[in-house]
RNA sequence: GGCGCGAUAGCAAAGCGGUUAUGCCGCGGCCUGCAAAGCCGUUUAGACCAGUUCGACUCUGGUUCGCGCCUCCA
């Protein structure tokens, strides 16, 4: 039985699908004008993680993750790179997509384009603008009303009288209270716009806010009330919360100027994966801290990284530096070692099996990979012990479900990322393997232990064993 | 200032009211020509102060410290 933390109750619940044996799920993807970092590699890999596990299940799983291609970040960055919206954005997708199959995620079901559905984000705007939850500016900017919705502050435990004192921001004048948001943005010179039947100075052309697009997008694909919503930690507020807003206020039959969010709730899970960190730090672009996927994979291997990832439960935070992304190297090559030399073929998992069930235990408290890891090591340990053909295959299966261990063993252990590995590339590894046996054979270790040395500084480590030497980079 | 999260051995990281987490590192042994890998064993825990309890790392309260959100952010 599958229990997930919710955001929203603040406490573990069993997931409980709207539609038997069927799962909605949106989580929030990227705004694309750069790489990704490893913040953004955790949200990836996070909750491909869930929804491979939702399958794993016996679940009906449709993943939606958005794409935000329209935002002041991408306008201004499109600007001084004198390049058009559309070609910075395919350029990052395009690097987006790349890195995340390295990460092994699997694509999501669809990965709606936020300029493809501004009809819906229009169409919701209106009806925001007729139920009196938003309001159209002087300027042209339409607002969310925050005051008339009950329920704002519910997701992130705000209240608006504590938002109003941290008030922080200059105060838009535009704005009837501070902690409205907006909605529809007025056209500016030189910006890409959208018509609109909202009205005001540039007669409604303009574009749409960020948490409109996400609202828009999930109602449209998976519907007013679906199971599962994920994102960044950073995310619950405001983007998260004013979601709640938008679509729990438009999507209701009421016509009232008030709304208890209760009638037409729009999620029921809400999940929160936990940051990356630096130097116990936020990874984040504003902080300059951060790392790029495709930075760091020049040093590691993306199934080091990915491993790195799900060592940690997702809640919690993961501190990113050299020394955890070795040790993490070091942890999954032991699982490969282990598989080094079996034939083994994945195979139909008996859940009844007590490893197995230890895995799926694991998983089912809100997604415990730490602990499920910790199966897979104690099936390596005997695999090592007893070379078990079925412990092979169980661990291989286990690891498999969550996106790890299906690489050969000698191919992950022989082509591990090596920043320097120019240098062994002049050196015929095999032959050099066969010249030490014919020294070991005739007892010359002098000679033996100065080829495995000449090895060794090319970062190779040779490994003798009754059934021959293999060798694999350090 | 408001709200929230956390503090576990050298490092990383889980579960659990009483019984080995796990991985890396260290140490001893086995194996090996010697190593490596592997196997066996083993040293290092639970910020601090109270309370509940037969018994607390685990529950409750407080203290200290760290982090996050309150502004774009995964």
């Amino acid at each position: 039985m599958l229990k997930i933390y919710n955001t929203l109750a603040r406490e573990k619940q069993v997931f409980t699908p709207i539609v038997p044996g069927k799962v909605g799920m949106y989580v929030c993807g990227m705004t694309v004008y750069d790489f990704c970092h490893l913040g953004h590699a955790r949200v990836m890999v996070v909750f491909d993680m869930v929804s491979r596990w939702l399958r794993a299940s016996d679940y009906e799983v449709t993943y939606v993750r958005n794409i935000t291609d329209i935002d002041d970040k991408i306008i201004k960055r499109a600007n001084e790179n004198g390049e058009t919206i559309a070609q910075l954005t395919q350029r990052f997708i395009d690097a987006m997509d790349e890195d995340s199959a390295k990460l092994g995620v699997i694509r999501p079901t669809l990965e709606p384009k936020a300029t493809e559905f501004v009809d819906g984000m229009i169409s919701m705007i209106s009806a925001l603008i007729d139920k009196g939850f938003a309001y159209v500016a002087d300027n042209g900017d339409v607002f969310y009303s925050v005051n008339n919705f009950e329920g704002y502050g519910k997701l992130s435990g705000k209240s608006l009288e504590d938002l109003r004192a941290g008030e922080r921001v200059e105060v838009d004048t535009h704005k009837k209270d501070p902690m409205d948001f907006v909605l529809w943005k007025s056209v500016k010179p030189n910006e890409p716009s959208w018509d609109s039947p909202f009205g005001g100075p540039n007669n409604g052309k303009g574009r749409p806010g960020w948490h409109i697009e996400c609202s828009a997008m999930s109602s449209q694909l998976l519907g007013n009330h679906f199971d599962i919503h994920g994102g960044g930690q950073d995310l619950q507020f405001p983007h998260h919360e004013n979601e709640i807003a938008q679509s729990e206020a438009a999507n209701s039959l009421a016509s009232t100027h008030t709304h208890d969010g209760q009638s037409c709730q729009m999620v029921n899970y809400w999940m929160h994966n936990g940051f990356v960190r630096v130097d116990d730090e936020k990874m984040s672009k504003s902080l300059g801290n951060f790392f790029t996927i495709r930075t760091v994979l020049e040093q590691y291997d993306a199934e080091v990284v990915r491993f790195f990832i799900l060592r940690a439960h997702y809640r919690s935070p993961l501190n990113y530096s050299d020394q955890h992304l070795d040790d993490a190297k070091a942890a999954l090559n032991r699982l490969y070692t282990a598989l080094r030399g079996l034939v083994v073929e994945v195979a139909d998992i008996d859940w009844r099996q007590s490893q197995a069930a230890s895995f799926k235990a694991a998983m089912d408290d809100d997604f415990n990979t730490p602990e499920a890891l910790a199966v897979l090591f104690d099936l390596a340990n005997e695999v090592n012990k007893t070379k078990s053909l079925a412990s092979a295959a169980l661990l291989k299966s286990l690891a498999g479900l969550i996106g790890l261990l299906q690489r050969d063993p000698d191919e992950y252990l022989q082509g591990l990322a090596s920043v320097n590995s120019n240098a062994d590339e002049a050196l015929n590894v095999d032959q050099l393997i066969i010249q030490r046996n014919e020294a070991k054979q005739s007892k010359n270790f002098a000679e033996a232990d100065r080829i495995r040395k000449l090895l060794a500084e090319a970062g190779i480590i040779l490994e003798d064993s009754p059934q021959g030497t293999t060798w694999r980079r350090a």
